[in-house]
DNA sequence: CAGTGGTCTAGACCACGGT
DNA sequence: CCGTGGTCTAGACCACTGG
């Protein structure tokens, strides 16, 4: 074997990948041994490991003790989304970037939020409305719900300058996280925020963030007509 | 300072992510050099540089050679959304998956794919329409064009039985892909197809493969109203 | 129980990128 | 130039899991 020691472990996923996609080691079969494969290659066996767990990773491959490591019949392709601060976003396209807090309320949080967050009846809870400009042209409508139990400081934060998705980063970062995407018929306030009729089809992301089990904040953030999230895999 | 040796790296990148939480790290300072932490942590270098580069995969470190380890200011969260086969979501639901073709035609690419998708002026592409069902309700409308020339085993295909996404990921798998998710607003053949009024506001997602530099397909993946794409972080 | 991947070690050399 | 992370090695022991 041994056409030419491969050495490097991008060089062996590189090849160990040519290797499945020419079908030399088609959907479902076992892929040699690590050991094997190391001798194969002529490096030690850490770096096939580092391969194919990388491989593993990337979903390409199923690895288990014992039984080896398999090639996966669909490969399930992820995607990876980014999910910037708005403002970023805006940035990355050389647009100004310009931010409005419309509404800020501290009321007890009404019995749907109360039940979707877990809190205790009547818990006191931030309600906010944000607006995020690019050049001038609304750009996000934010509608945001923040526990104040889990982040007493809030209270004293000044979000009339820093949007509160940024405040609450600096101020809790690394916690837990709930998404999800969809479409929405934009309801009046949306459509007045967004300059857009009524009933528009927009582009909503919902996001439920948690610090150890506690909920911190639940947020709505509908994007301008048109708008698209874009990645590559 | 090595309290109890941690010695795997799970417990060091906790030990790490602790620091940084309890701003032991604030974001934006430097973490000690690797040696010094296994020194530290009373284990090979190779384990914390495990933890570390774990931990800069995940975007909560950044790490340079020559400057070092930093902590991220505002870590960017990624999010990673699974793009399964509509079936696999379906089943995956307890539902029953059903498939059907509505329509297969062979025909030159028209003028604004041919541009969008780099081909030849005319080169010929199979342009078809399905839809997929979950408990006989319509729960997904694919548009979706294949570039012949790419794929010409698909003239051969039975996709009565298959859907054009399975079968292409079996026969073409591994390709390069670009997405993007959005809102629209049901166009009359939308709005039949999943059975909603006209104009109602639909989550989408466009995706054009690439294998190797060549477009294969282009595809318009319109769900039912109310649908969304969900994760956690 | 035995086979395969999971992980750790101690040491080495290399490559990038500030100074 | 030279410090820091990037990677490789040879060898070892461990942990899970299938038979």
């Amino acid at each position: 074997m041994q056409s030419s020691p491969l050495s490097s472990y991008h060089e062996i996923k590189a090849e160990v990948l040519r290797r499945i996609k020419d079908r030399v080691w088609p959907a479902g079969t076992y892929l040699p041994k690590e050991t094997e494969l190391a001798t194969e290659f002529g490096c030690a066996r850490a770096t096939v490991n580092r391969a194919l767990r990388e491989l593993a990773d990337q979903g390409i491959v199923e690895r288990k003790r014992k039984s080896g490591t398999k090639v996966i019949a669909l490969p399930v392709r992820s995607a990876r989304f980014t999910i910037e601060i708005v403002r970023q976003t805006i940035e990355d396209q050389n647009a100004e970037y310009r931010y409005a807090l419309a509404m800020r309320v501290e009321e007890p949080a009404p019995d749907w939020l109360a039940s979707r967050l877990n809190l205790r009846r009547g818990q006191r809870v931030l309600h906010l409305h944000c607006v995020h400009y690019a050049d001038n042209r609304p750009f996000q409508f934010e509608d945001r719900w923040i526990n104040i139990a889990a982040v007493p400081a809030v209270r004293e934060a000044d979000l009339q300058t820093i949007g509160p998705n940024e405040w609450l980063l600096a101020e809790v970062p690394f916690t837990e996280a709930e998404i999800s995407f969809g479409a929405i018929a934009a309801n009046a306030q949306q459509a007045e925020f967004l300059g857009v009729p009524s009933a528009t089809a927009l582009f909503q992301l919902e996001r439920t963030t948690y610090l150890r089990d506690q909920a911190v904040t639940l947020v709505h953030m509908t994007y301008h007509a048109g708008y698209r999230m874009m990645t590559r895999y």
